[in-house]
DNA sequence: AGAGTCTTCCAAAGCGCTTTGGCTTTTCCG
DNA sequence: CGGAAAAGCCAAAGCGCTTTGGAAGACTCT
């Protein structure tokens, strides 16, 4: 069933029933309703290859997914899609995953822009100056920036949570527990998520007169393994840190694995607090001292990026609007005071 | 610039020039060499939408992706989609996810199969006589089942993983080794690959006379936790298990923590063998004892997905070819002889 | 009543591609 | 050399929708 069969069946013309059924003000408000309610008796569906060819929108939304025999998509994306699915699913929005060489996404973003396969993008774990957020700024298609870039002459729209104020939060109890040696394992650091980290725990011990050793900060790929290996590096030194602050549960799983292994115990010889993006298949409170964290659900995030996106498409949501969400402390077992 | 432009330039008509760049044999290879290197000259790309318009083929393959505020979705997934994307990169092919009610996802086949969305879809977790699978076949599109279902009166395309023989294989092992009494903590029994472990184990048993107590064999939600409190449940009944089958590592963290906190140790007091699909952040070698498993690589089966549905949308492939991919036992320190 | 203004609808022109059916020209072969 | 077959190309008709530019009729106002 299509508009043309549809039209004929009703002695309407295509135009009419098109507007009847796109909500357009110049049609019979009786008229309309017969149409509407034709066309739901009939489960007519306009099709949407025939509308994007006509309009150019696709009612979806792209993501660009580095690929390539060295990259791993990390687990956090699966969280953050399902709350884009979450909202997605109400209001009909597919999400496309373009798969790109991680190493030219450049191409990609090009393509699905110059191709109009999707309405809206979003960017996710940007570095700063990040080449996508520039690219696709001037190429001119609705975006989100999941997390944040930097050092930019010109703003966008981007959906970040407060990671410099969390790592700030975590290190400044830390600190006060009397650990005057901290130590922060955290995420690529060419990425902003860590670098804003970074600067929070910096700032929190700027403000008693301490500061982050050198060797007291690590950059690796959130994995187990990289957690386990840097903390024996840091245990294994002379000035061991009393407490250390790490950017994801994952990673802290190793951390705890590497403090047993040295017959130290967590809180007793180290405090602990990571970062928890909230996942259902692994939970701070479990594990075998339940770990202080630093919380923000990514599932949230995904949601509420799906949510802007689509105000964005409809032209609801305007301009560079920066949204920074607070993350909270929260504190177990994981921390004491630092031991004498 | 188009196909109009394109042919104008060339002072050809459309038609030649299409049929040029899509390899008709019609057209003299002179011709066609010109227009095949205009068309580069020029990055002539085919406007998707258009074509797809004209021919109903979209290039997309297209997933059915279960949301709701109650489902999560699985890890695992995120391994699958970097294989897929490893494939689908190469072959400029996307992924539409579609999200949808985890209750009422017809309606969402139906609609990205009507509306000729995209070329092929892949159904995964599937259970038996997976009502996705009668209707995704009746609908004829091309489709791949990652699992399997059972119980048609039709065979279907699909490919899977040696499920019962991994599992057969592990048990066997531990009652080589002396272990009477196995439990199994297995997944969500409703889907195949669960019951396929459950039969392994089972098989095993059986070949020594032995059995699956009811109470030793658990089916939950593949998290931590649920690792964590099948084990505490199992191991403190009088007639507690000495062998652990798990389904995930995932688990597998939770029992590990189960095991320790009942001041029991691996493999002293309870041998372990979980599977692995093999994530890239966590390893089955780096457990505080290094543990045996079953692996397979479930990015690899992602790639092999994309690889077969691209077959069967170009037609290469055809039929109900189902594929079983064997998994390795690969054994480590988590298992020993049975305690006295 | 006539001019102007709404209201309501329509015919037709795209959107950019593929494909059908046909028309020339060339090639082949007895 | 003549006729058939093959090769090479094209015009035009879709695919199913949106949107432009009217047009006809109803309504208002002076």
């Amino acid at each position: 069933m299509n508009l043309k069969q549809l039209a004929q069946m009703l002695a309407l013309s295509q135009t009419t029933v098109s507007r009847a059924l796109n909500g357009y003000p110049e049609v019979n408000e009786e008229t309309r309703r017969r149409v509407m309610d034709a066309a739901k008796r009939h489960g007519y569906r306009p099709n949407p290859s025939a509308r994007r060819l006509a309009t150019g929108k696709s009612g979806m939304i792209g993501y660009v997914l580095p690929t390539g025999a060295t990259v791993d998509i990390d687990p956090h994306f699966v969280e953050f899609l399902s709350g884009l699915g979450d909202y997605a699913r109400s209001h009909e929005l597919d999400l496309v995953l373009s798969p790109a060489d991680a190493d030219d996404q450049e191409t990609t973003y090009r393509r699905i822009v110059a191709n109009r396969q999707v309405d809206a993008v979003y960017i996710s774990s940007p570095r700063p100056q990040d080449s996508r957020v520039s690219l696709v700024s001037t190429l001119g298609i609705p975006f989100l920036v999941h997390g944040r870039s930097e050092g930019f002459d010109f703003d966008y729209p981007y959906l970040d949570i407060d990671n410099e104020g969390a790592f700030h939060e975590a290190a400044r109890l830390l600190v006060q527990l009397g650990h005057r040696r901290l130590a922060l394992i955290n995420g690529d650091d060419r990425e902003t998520f860590a670098i804003h980290r970074e600067r929070g725990v910096r700032r929190a011990l700027a403000a008693s007169g301490l500061t982050l050793g050198e060797r007291h900060v690590c950059s690796v790929v959130m994995t187990e393994e990289n957690g386990y290996r840097a903390t024996r590096r840091l245990l294994e030194e002379s000035d061991a840190p009393t407490a250390i602050a790490c950017s994801s549960l994952i990673m802290a799983l190793g951390v705890v694995r590497a403090v047993r292994d040295l017959g130290l115990t967590i809180p007793g010889d180290v405090s602990l607090i990571a970062h928890d993006d909230v996942f259902p298949w692994l939970k701070p409170e479990n594990f075998s001292v339940p770990l202080s964290t630093t919380r923000s659900s990514i599932r949230l995030a995904g949601a509420r990026v799906a949510e802007r996106l689509a105000a964005r498409i409809s032209g609801l949501e305007e301009g560079a609007r920066g949204e920074v969400w607070p993350v909270d402390l929260v504190v177990r077992g994981s921390v004491a005071g630092a031991p004498a």
